[in-house]
DNA sequence: CTATTGATTGTTCAA
DNA sequence: TTGAACAATCAATAG
């Protein structure tokens, strides 16, 4: 059962009329920035393998949550498949993504920004609540990882 | 068969 | 302020 429960967003309506005008993301102001060297110019591939090996189950320190572009991706990449249904990958639909996301307004990317806001303090209490269980006298990691036991 | 890569943007941490 | 890294996904590829 693990999740899949946002079946149905259900709307959750998340204080529509709380946003006020009161923004807590600043994503404006980026056009004097240029994007810098086009982001991270020496990420390229030479990370080593920064991305997870398969499915990473690990119970124990929360991942960082998806961002609004990802839940965009979501609902987008149903869509996209229906559209094109030639196409496989995820990495057309990727560029498909981000330049539709471009062209999207700030009030339908606010819709995402806003989910993933509140994704971003629910993983704000996950992780205070792994840090509670570490102080609870669940020591485990810390910084060894001499030995991997199952 | 198994593991890794690739492509997208957003968010966060450290110096 | 900026770099650096990682988040999901799934086809395709490599070994």
């Amino acid at each position: 059962m693990a999740k899949k429960a946002k079946g149905s967003h259900s709307a959750s309506s998340p204080s529509t009329s709380a946003s006020s005008g009161k923004l807590v993301l600043r994503i404006k102001s980026n056009e004097g920035i240029k994007r810098s060297v086009r982001q991270t110019n020496s990420r390229k591939k030479l990370i080593a393998k920064q991305k997870k090996k398969k499915q990473k189950i690990d119970a124990k320190k929360p991942k960082k949550p998806p961002t609004a572009f990802f839940y965009f991706l979501e609902d987008f990449r149903k869509e996209f498949q229906e559209q094109n249904p030639d196409v496989k990958s995820m990495r057309d639909i990727g560029k498909a993504c981000g330049e539709k996301w471009k062209t999207m307004t700030y009030e339908e990317k606010v819709q995402y920004y806003d989910i993933a806001t509140e994704k971003r303090a629910e993983f704000d209490r996950a992780v205070a609540e792994f840090n509670k269980k570490m102080e609870s006298g669940e020591f485990e990691e810390s910084d060894e990882e001499s030995e991997f036991e199952e």
